[in-house]
DNA sequence: GCGACAG
DNA sequence: ATCTTGTCGC
């Protein structure tokens, strides 16, 4: 892929620390898209003890939800997890999946934080800076800031607070189900980063475009791998040049 | 120093 | 995330 934010992968903590505050600067958290007809549900998952990553990436017709194509990406981990690096350790997999799309998704929903980051640059915003795909971060438990009491019902929300600044959002998607926190990515507000997640949750806590990814990344036997790997190369994958055209 | 800590 | 069975509640 020919990134417009490329950049070393091979970064101890402290200068992953540093490339984060850095890229940062460039995220923007304006709506910034036309019209989204795909939404594609982003997520990771781990074999052999976790020395082998497997990003997952599901396409989405928006607003219908029917699944359009899915690919995986396996490779050796290489970097640890540690809360507030988690893109240094998932995102590399990802953009090998993404590689091999023949659809370029219109909206990327991603597992994990977007600007509620402490350094406001989650895995959601790493991924859209990378790709310039409008993003958004979906995460099922927090890791910075404070909320007050959400209502018991589908959509209701309140705003994620951190050192003075609204940051994200706790969303209840579900009754009686803990809240998601959603925030900004790249080129997408927060408000409609809330939009598009409830539009793209049916009946389940989680989106649909999760949902189908976490199945991939998560339940996919090895046997059904090989499967997928020929429908992913049947026609030409995605070229450097369709991703990044501002 | 102590506790918290996406996946 | 992953290792793992049954089980409590709407």
């Amino acid at each position: 892929m020919d990134l417009h934010h490329q950049h070393d992968w091979n970064l101890t903590p402290e200068e992953a620390i540093a490339l984060q505050q850095s890229l940062q600067q460039a995220v923007i958290t304006l709506d910034q898209f036309q019209s989204i007809d795909t939404v594609a549900g982003v997520d990771v998952g781990f074999e052999d003890a976790g020395h082998t990553t497997r990003a997952a990436v599901a396409v989405l017709s928006f607003p219908g939800l029917q699944l359009q194509e899915q690919t995986i990406a396996r490779r050796p981990t290489t970097f640890p997890y540690i809360p507030g690096l988690l893109s240094f350790r998932e995102v590399p997999a990802v953009l090998d999946a993404l590689e091999k799309l023949h659809i370029l998704p219109d909206l990327l929903l991603c597992d994990g934080q977007g600007t509620a980051h402490p350094r406001r640059f989650g895995i959601a915003c790493h991924l859209g800076l990378l790709t310039n795909i409008p993003s958004i971060g979906v995460a099922k438990s927090l890791l910075v800031g404070n909320h007050a009491d959400i209502l018991d019902e589908k959509g209701a929300w309140q705003p994620l607070q951190h050192k003075g600044e609204t940051i994200g959002a706790a969303l209840r998607t579900r009754p009686k189900t803990k809240p998601l926190y959603i925030s900004p990515g790249h080129r997408v507000s927060l408000e409609t980063a809330i939009d598009y997640v409830l539009r793209c949750t049916t009946k389940y806590r989680l989106p649909e475009t999760t949902r189908f990814a976490h199945k991939l990344a998560s339940e996919t036997p090895a046997s059904e791998l090989e499967k997928l790997e020929k429908k992913q190369a049947m026609a030409t994958p995605l070229e450097s040049e369709q991703l990044n055209l501002f």
